[in-house]
DNA sequence: GTCTATACTCTGATAGAC
DNA sequence: GTCTATCAGAGTATAGAC
């Protein structure tokens, strides 16, 4: 059904992973892809192994000699997730002018709902599930990053280099403003007609609103 | 399991609509209560009329002695959604003041987060499905709704009363900074800490966004 | 109106032939 | 490595007693 997308960024050096041979590794990629697809679109209870199977190629059976069981399939699409999702905000820069570091993660975010909407579903969904399986990376991962980078905001703030505004609620806002284009694309995409790139004029749009909130 | 909350407005005249006693009455909103909660979290095939049973304490066939099927319950709770939805957007007054008027926007769409999270959710599950049942209504009420919103804060700019900003952009950026709160409450509630209200302090940051994006 | 029992389908997972 | 056959359990829905 899908067509072949771009690997979503895995990081080498992840645990526990055996020798595979060729096909192995491709039919597990194939896999995923249509895991992905279907994760992102129903949810992890939603979805089906017959629904993924289908849309990958293969039977069933077949889909379950290459992962242990459904909750596999979805563990390894989190994983790799997360492994590449938190970068654009590890990325700000203590050292760089605030104004271009902000508008950058912005951009950053943006061009992740462009290039990977289905993880940004695959993520939502989970979050909108109470984050279950995520809870312990949130809070041991995601939470010290971003308490890190708003106390950096914070200090950009008081030395009168940006705005004096809320760090958190600016964070959430680049999170909300971003990943509103590939959740919500179904949406815009019925109101601004089917044809329509969704994230047409966003860039443009997010700088104007960005530049002029930062603006000290 | 979830105590009972202020009915999500409903309005009357919907059609076919058959004379209930009180306690069918108060049942039906039982059981639809319960089943917003397991199906904003779930979505509709994630969701289980045992789970909805459970959490509405009945049993499963009680349950569906008040609906016809899994389905009507789903339906019967997008309706009443739907019902709301639109209304803060309707009220975009093109005689008001044109910053009021947007605050006034912004301001009703993040009360309703704030009183209707689980609405919220509700329709964000649909969306990243696919928007599959509520897509004519997208495409005949909201899609008209927004086109003639847009021209108005188009017309707006080209008066000067507003900054010259992409009016499609600037409704969809209103929808994803307040609904967030609602659906990503999950993950704010971890990063900030349990006991943290998520939308404590929200609204002075999108007033403060929202005043300087507007300023002509 | 509400319950127990049950029919029937879907879903995750396994066995075993090839 | 891949398939057919199959099973056990969950899930939707109905029958029928009370």
């Amino acid at each position: 059904m899908s067509a072949p997308r771009p690997e979503f960024a895995r990081k080498s050096g992840s645990a526990g992973q055996r020798p595979r041979s060729r096909i192995q590794k491709r039919n597990r990629q194939i896999i995923l892809d249509a895991a992905l697809e279907v994760f992102s679109t129903h949810g992890f209870r939603g979805a089906t192994l017959d629904q993924i199977a289908l849309e990958a190629g293969l039977s069933k059976p077949n889909l379950l000699y290459y992962f242990d069981n459904k909750d596999t399939i979805h563990r390894d699409l989190l994983t790799q997730l997360l492994d590449t999702w938190l970068d654009p905000l590890r990325m700000l820069d203590p050292r760089g002018d605030p104004q271009t570091e902000i508008m950058a993660y912005m951009r950053r975010k943006l061009e992740m709902s462009r290039a990977y909407p289905r993880e940004s579903r695959l993520f939502a969904n989970e979050i909108l599930q109470g984050a279950p399986r995520i809870e312990p990376f949130i809070r041991a991962e995601l939470r010290p990053l971003v308490d890190a980078k708003a106390q950096l905001l914070t200090d950009w703030a008081r030395a009168g280099r940006i705005a004096p505004i809320d760090p958190y609620h600016l964070i959430f806002s680049i999170w909300a403003l971003t990943q509103h284009y590939a959740d919500f694309a179904a949406q815009i995409g019925m109101i601004r007609g089917d044809g329509h790139d969704p994230l047409d004029g966003a860039e443009p749009f997010l700088e104007a609103l960005y530049t002029r909130l930062l603006a000290p």
